[in-house]
DNA sequence: ATGGGGGCCTGCCGGC
DNA sequence: TGCCGGCAGGCCCCCA
């Protein structure tokens, strides 16, 4: 599920049942996920007020009035289910505990932050908020791709000489922060780029008709994930599903959504990824 | 230094 | 119905 789109949406919903609250108790299910939990992690978070979410690239981050802050990654399966709170028009009952609840924050007043994450590819990791952006999973992150520092100027730089394929370079979290297989694939879509060209081939003019197209289709999926969020359809609570629209992500044999475009949908395999594209109109 | 591939896990879906 | 292979939106690590 969690591209930036994603955890931007998880995040805004979390934010009223979390921001300003104090945890008041954890449950802590297993040792670790992708890597192990930090040292006495339900202690920690026991009795710290959450001062705010924010968010880095595919990252959540709880700063804590203890002065620490709470990392948070979904990997690939990882979900948020809120319960013990209106959604809505609707109460969400607590649920029974369900396989793969790993981590249940309870709220002071009642509600219940559950991370279930079937695959354990995701994280948790509490550092001191002074400093935190130097945590190694996030020191070496490229810039925002919504964020001003992310510019022609700097994608350029980063894809010059570059051997790889322009779907390997953009996937790489060094380059540009956020973005994964299902968004690349939308960019190079709308920008009628062929995902095999080399980084290092693409013109200036393609280049520079990335960044707009990259931030469009971010901001589009954010808009549409906070628009499903307002109205809570899910059921369950849960943040984070909802119907995108996508033009070329999972839809091998289909007619290129492009105007005018007669090419029909493909998959490839890059680097043991799917990759979605129109061969006819993405050059 | 850079690029490619393997591995981490479980669940689900389609085909036989 | 049951089993099996293939697939999954992330990321780190190792090797050439």
């Amino acid at each position: 599920m969690p591209e930036l789109p994603e955890v931007e949406t998880v995040r805004m919903g979390l934010a009223p049942v979390m921001e300003g609250r104090v945890i008041a108790a954890a449950e802590v299910n297993r040792d670790g996920l992708r890597f192990p939990f930090p040292p006495r992690m339900a202690e920690r978070l026991t009795g710290a007020r959450v001062l705010g979410l924010r968010r880095r690239s595919k990252y959540i981050l709880a700063d804590l009035s203890t002065d620490e802050t709470l990392l948070i990654h979904l990997g690939m399966s990882g979900r948020m289910l809120i319960s013990g709170v209106m959604l809505g028009e609707f109460h969400h009952p607590h649920p029974a505990p369900a396989k793969h609840d790993h981590v249940v924050l309870h709220i002071e007043g009642g509600a219940r932050v559950t991370f279930n994450d079937a695959r354990r590819f995701g994280a948790m990791d509490l550092m001191p908020t002074p400093g935190a952006e130097a945590h190694p999973l996030l020191a070496a992150l490229g810039p925002e791709p919504l964020g001003n520092t992310f510019d022609e100027t700097w994608l350029a730089g980063r894809l010059a000489g570059r051997a790889t394929p322009v779907k390997s370079a953009l996937l790489d979290q060094h380059i540009i922060a956020g973005l994964g297989n299902i968004y690349v694939c939308e960019v190079l879509h709308r920008a009628a780029i062929s995902p095999l060209r080399l980084a290092r081939d693409l013109t200036s003019q393609e280049t520079a008709r990335l960044v707009p197209l990259i931030r469009e289709v971010l901001a589009e999926a954010i808009a549409a994930g906070g628009s499903s969020l307002k109205d809570y359809r899910q059921a369950d609570g849960e943040l984070g599903y909802f119907q995108h629209s996508f033009r070329v992500y999972g839809r091998e044999g289909a007619p290129c959504p492009t105007p005018g475009c007669t090419g029909t949908i493909t998959r490839t395999v890059q680097s043991g990824r799917s990759s979605f594209h129109c061969p006819l109109c993405q050059r």
